[in-house]
DNA sequence: TATTGTTATACTCTATAACTATA
DNA sequence: TATAGTTATAGAGTATAACAATA
């Protein structure tokens, strides 16, 4: 309460130099966010996500739709739950996701006669040209990221989370 | 349709195996998804992000809540459209997240009299509080990180995403 | 009993657009 | 006219719980 009188000596000069500085923005510290991982995983999983996304916008496929398609591509006639274990996806959720890329004919669910609860995933053809689509965008997209990143510095972060 | 009959040789071998193998999991592929960035840093910004909840839960603070508090502790004054670019949040959302902080008394919004459309922000006394408990499960939080990860590879993943 | 896929619910987050009051 | 804060809305993602069919 007692410090009401001294705020605005703080954020006005900051305004009135980003006006005539090259930087825009004024110069706010971001204190022990600065020793926090997930501060910065989350700035770069951000970051990367929009540029995916806008890549892959043009064939209308997200990110989470994009994992699948390339997971059930590589592993055929596995199952819903191994699906969601592998991506971290909800299997709630991944009801839905199947949902909307069976509708749109590109993911197969058959029935599997070994064991009747599960669903065993495919591709349909058109999946499977979509897909293939899908990775020649994406290698793009990645290739703008080591483009920005510095080949070096893509290698090294690639490396060390995987 | 045609690949109806082949589906079961493929994943049932897989479940036999995981009960007798250390791994429980299959050998599920990645395929392309192992050279893409967004993947794992998804994958590292989710599992942070978890022990970080999970950490700061009995105090009832979320990453983004965490986040703000100390942005506006050490930028005192600061706008809430500075605040929202600082941290990559929409401008729409920080003002419920304000909202609910201010309605628990860790935050005021000041009219800025020398701009009367911006609010000064600044926490009260029992945010400054809070949020010094906060930094200090935050801290062990990243101690956890730091036990998991090795030193070295934390700080090298700081330092590359920073 | 346990597991697979499913439905439902609630809450958070993201992305917009539009409104108000101020400048 | 532009900006700061706000409200509203729609969609995606996350976290649960509960259910039917099957094992």
């Amino acid at each position: 309460m007692a410090e009401k009188q001294s705020r605005r000596d703080r954020a006005a000069p900051f305004r009135r130099k980003a006006a005539t500085r090259s930087s825009p923005r004024p110069a706010i510290v971001l204190d022990v966010l600065d020793g926090h991982l997930g501060y910065f995983a989350r700035r770069l999983q951000i970051w990367v996500f929009q540029d995916f996304i806008r890549t892959l916008e043009r064939i209308d496929i997200s990110p989470a739709q994009y994992s699948v398609l390339v997971v059930i591509g590589a592993n055929r006639g596995l199952s819903q739950a191994e699906l969601a274990a592998t991506l971290g996806i909800e299997r709630a959720r991944l009801v839905r996701l199947l949902h909307r890329l069976e509708e749109r004919g590109l993911v197969q669910r058959l029935r599997s006669s070994a064991d009747g609860r599960r669903h065993a995933l495919q591709l349909t053809p058109p999946g499977r040209s979509a897909l293939a689509r899908a990775k020649i965008l994406a290698a793009r997209h990645e290739g703008r990221l080591i483009e920005k990143l510095g080949a070096e510095r893509h290698a090294l972060l690639l490396d060390a989370l995987r």
